[in-house]
DNA sequence: ATTATGACCCGAT
DNA sequence: AATCGGGCCATAA
């Protein structure tokens, strides 16, 4: 068991839509710790099971991909969103047609 | 229990 | 536009 805002945010990262993408800031905003972004690129990396948690769908909060520690890291990680439909600009993703919106 | 690090973000230069 | 430095959080060792 965890704590509870590591359960949250990997709740949050698991609703994340296929085809989207959330920034850190985003999901760390969305757990209640708008600055613990840093905390949620951690939880990421360690995160208990990448089916319930596409940590791939969680980019910078300037549409940077950062991280992925599995396959050949930010290359699968481009890879697998532009697969799902998420809209790249070189290596970077679009967050203004691709960006989350919670609602 | 304490220290150090990291898949970050923002403002300033 | 690019680079530098500082700040904040939770987790791992």
């Amino acid at each position: 068991m965890q704590s509870t805002f590591a359960t949250n945010v990997y709740h949050i990262a698991s609703k994340i839509p296929k085809g989207k993408v959330a920034t850190y800031k985003q999901l760390a905003t969305l757990a209640g710790k708008p600055k613990a972004a840093r905390a949620v690129g951690m939880l990421m990396k360690h995160n208990p099971d990448k089916t319930i948690v596409p940590c791939h769908r969680v980019v910078g909060s300037n549409g940077k991909l950062t991280g992925y520690t599995f396959g050949n890291g930010i290359q699968a990680k481009k890879l697998l969103l532009k697969e799902e439909g998420v809209d790249f600009t070189k290596n970077n993703v679009n967050l203004t047609t691709s960006l989350w919106k919670t609602n």
